[in-house]
Parts: C-alpha cells; sequence; structure tokens
DNA sequence: GTCTATATTATGATAGAC
DNA sequence: GTCTATCATAATATAGAC
C-alpha cells in the first residue's frame, strides 16, 4: 500500500510527465522528442520517466491514451444524450462538437501525421485502439444523414478523411496560419466561424 | 572547372540525397530525421551531405524547395493556361490538380505540420518562401469564385485551410486511412473519386 | 518515489587521405 | 568528389544512494 500524500504527489509528477509528454510527442514526433526534453518541461528529474512509464514506448502509449481516451468517451456521451434529436441537428453538432475538440487538442492531428504515414506498430496500436471507434460512430452517422438527403452522397471513407482535415488543419498549423493570413485560429470567434464554415459546405 | 563526368555524377549523388531528405524529413520531421539515415538511404556516403550543403539545416532548405518549388511553378503555368476558361471550370481543375498533387506529394502536408506547429524560424522561411505565393493564387480564384456564386459566401482563410487539409489528409495518412478504412487512397480512382467528392461540397 | 551518476549508443560536424 | 576516421555532444536506459 502507498502512503497518501505520497501517492497524491506521485499522481501529480505522473500527469505533468504526462501532459509534457503529449505535447512534446506532439510537436517533434516519437523520434524528434527525448524524454530528458519531457521530463524537463514537466519539471521533473529524468529518472522519473523510468519509474512512472518504464520507457518512451509506454509513455508515448500513455500520452495517446490521454489524448484520444478522451474524445471517444466525450462521443458516446454525446450519442446519448442527442438520441433523440433528427439527423440535421446531429450532424450539426456532431461537427461543431469536432471542430471545438480539434481546437483545443491541436496535438490530435499532429499525432495522425507523425504516426499515420507508415504502417508502423505504432500507428497500428492508435487505429486499433482509437481510431476504429470514432470511425465506427461517425460512419453510422453519415450513413443515416446521407439517406435522410442532408448530406450529399459520397464515400464514407473519403469523407472521413476530407472532414477531419478540413476540422483540425487550420488549428494543428495555427501559427503558419497566423503568419500566412494574419487570422489567429484559436480565437473563439475563429472557432466558432470554421464550424460554422463546415457545416455550410457539408450539410443540406 | 568541373570535368563533365565527375559533373554528372556529382549531380546524380546530390539528387540522391535530396530526395532521401525529402522522404526522410517528411516522415520524421527535422529532429528525427539523421544525416546518417538519409545518407544510407540515399545510398551515398555521410560526408557527403557536407560537402554538397554545408549542414543538415540548409539540405532542410534544399528539400522543401525541391518540394514545394514544383507546386509554385505549375500552378503559375496552369493559370496562364486557363485565364480564359469561366470561374467554375477553373476552380474545378484548380481542385483536382490540388489533389493530383498532394495524392502525388503526401510529404507536402507533412512538411506543414511538421514545422507549422511553432513559431520558429523553419516555419517563417517555409511561408514567406513558398506558401505566400500559393496563398495569393488562391485568393484571388476563391473570391472570383464567391462572387460568381460557384463557391458559397465564408471568409477565405478558413476555406484556405479548410480546402487543403481536406485535399491532403487522405494521403498524407494513408497506410493509416487503408487500415481504418480498408481504402488505399493511393489508387488513380480512388484519387479521382477524392477530387470528385470535395468538387460536390464545395462548388455550386 | 525521488534523484544522481553512468554505461552505451547515436548524433552533427569536421579533418584529412585518396 | 568521395570516403574513412574521429571529436564533441546528446540520446535512452539502468543502477543504486537516499
Amino acid at each position: 500500500m502507498k502512503g497518501k500524500s505520497a501517492n497524491a504527489r506521485s499522481e501529480g509528477t505522473r500527469a505533468r510527465i504526462l501532459a509534457a509528454a503529449v505535447e512534446a510527442f506532439s510537436k517533434h514526433g516519437f523520434d524528434g522528442a527525448s524524454t530528458r526534453q519531457i521530463a524537463a518541461l514537466a519539471g521533473e528529474n529524468q529518472g522519473l520517466i523510468t519509474y512512472h512509464f518504464r520507457n518512451k514506448d509506454t509513455l508515448w502509449k500513455a500520452a495517446v491514451d490521454s489524448l484520444f481516451g478522451g474524445l471517444g468517451e466525450e462521443i458516446a456521451v454525446r450519442a446519448e444524450l442527442l438520441a433523440d434529436a433528427d439527423v440535421r441537428a446531429r450532424m450539426r453538432l456532431f461537427i461543431y462538437y469536432f471542430v471545438r475538440y480539434a481546437a483545443r487538442h491541436p496535438e490530435q492531428m499532429r499525432f495522425m501525421v507523425h504516426e499515420g504515414n507508415a504502417d508502423s506498430s505504432r500507428m497500428q496500436w492508435l487505429v486499433d485502439r482509437h481510431l476504429r471507434r470514432l470511425y465506427t460512430f461517425y460512419s453510422a452517422l453519415v450513413r443515416e444523414a446521407q439517406q435522410a438527403g442532408v448530406l450529399p452522397d459520397g464515400p464514407i471513407a473519403h469523407l472521413y478523411y476530407i472532414l477531419i482535415g478540413a476540422t483540425s488543419l487550420i488549428f494543428t498549423a495555427s501559427p503558419e496560419c497566423f503568419r500566412l493570413t494574419g487570422l489567429d485560429p484559436m480565437g473563439e470567434d475563429a472557432i466558432e466561424t470554421h464550424a460554422e464554415t463546415i457545416c455550410g459546405l457539408v450539410i443540406r
């Protein structure tokens, strides 16, 4: 048994390391991020990473769990709440929700792009553990929306990547966006505008 | 003066190193890619990187030039050729062209995501040297299309990132796409389908 | 649980032979 | 132009004191 205060302190360091890992891995990818850098960012000792997460690979998986876990859960919750609404309203809210999530977690797409380019074990793990659930939920909703004439016909897989890409890139590359266009996409107004623009394009 | 055959051989090694650098930097980012790895991928000696490109930073810029340079040039050429066509046709062709380019050069978006997340000097260099020109051309076309009622109204900057994201992600994460959906987005049919799906969404 | 010290390997860059 | 050898530094991971 662990002592209560030691346990609390331990949870704190673990959480700080995890948050730093999400930031570092998303910015620099698995190879580019170093455990030293992560420890420094977390304000903790490097040795503690080994203690709490065993090695770099396990730390990466824990970081992905903390980032994508919330998305999967919240989507399940929202699906419950909205079960009664009509398809158009649900589709609209799904997009709005997804845009807001992408804005709050721009790291998400970075993980996909970092890992999605090679048939690596990390990519397969990410797909099987987190993306599959999202895609299944999304597919059912889109199919229903298409049958109701709310979304234009088109292959589901293509629409999925169109939607994720359209939703996320502006936030994932937000400093680039600001330098290129003068728009800061992280502002509240910009986030709403982005969601509204996408809805205007895809929902009939 | 350099000897003719030595020069030709030199150009060959330079080109092979450059191609390997594009692949490695896009896969692993600037930090994650190593010069040793790039040399091995090119089938050349590590020392030759220093000889031909001085250091890692210069090699990265040369890699970006070779990747984005073609896009800027070809867009300028196409703009000439299509000057007479009506807006709808030009917009349509622009999207088709962009989708095909993204499919052939999925590395492009990886560079944006790798570098676009921080206000780094590399990101600024990429924007000022390559992205600005593309954005200017795109802005003029979209504004014209909106005035003609071909594109729905909406803020240009948002539409830009929606379009780039929608266009590129499926190819940039193609192994992920295949594992998740069973669709190989790199096939000829899939590329055309992707372009057609996007046109169906944005063009009125 | 936390921290310091260190073994081992990999990195970017350079010097110099050919 | 090409290649080998090497320097200085930074990386992951481990061992062990506290």
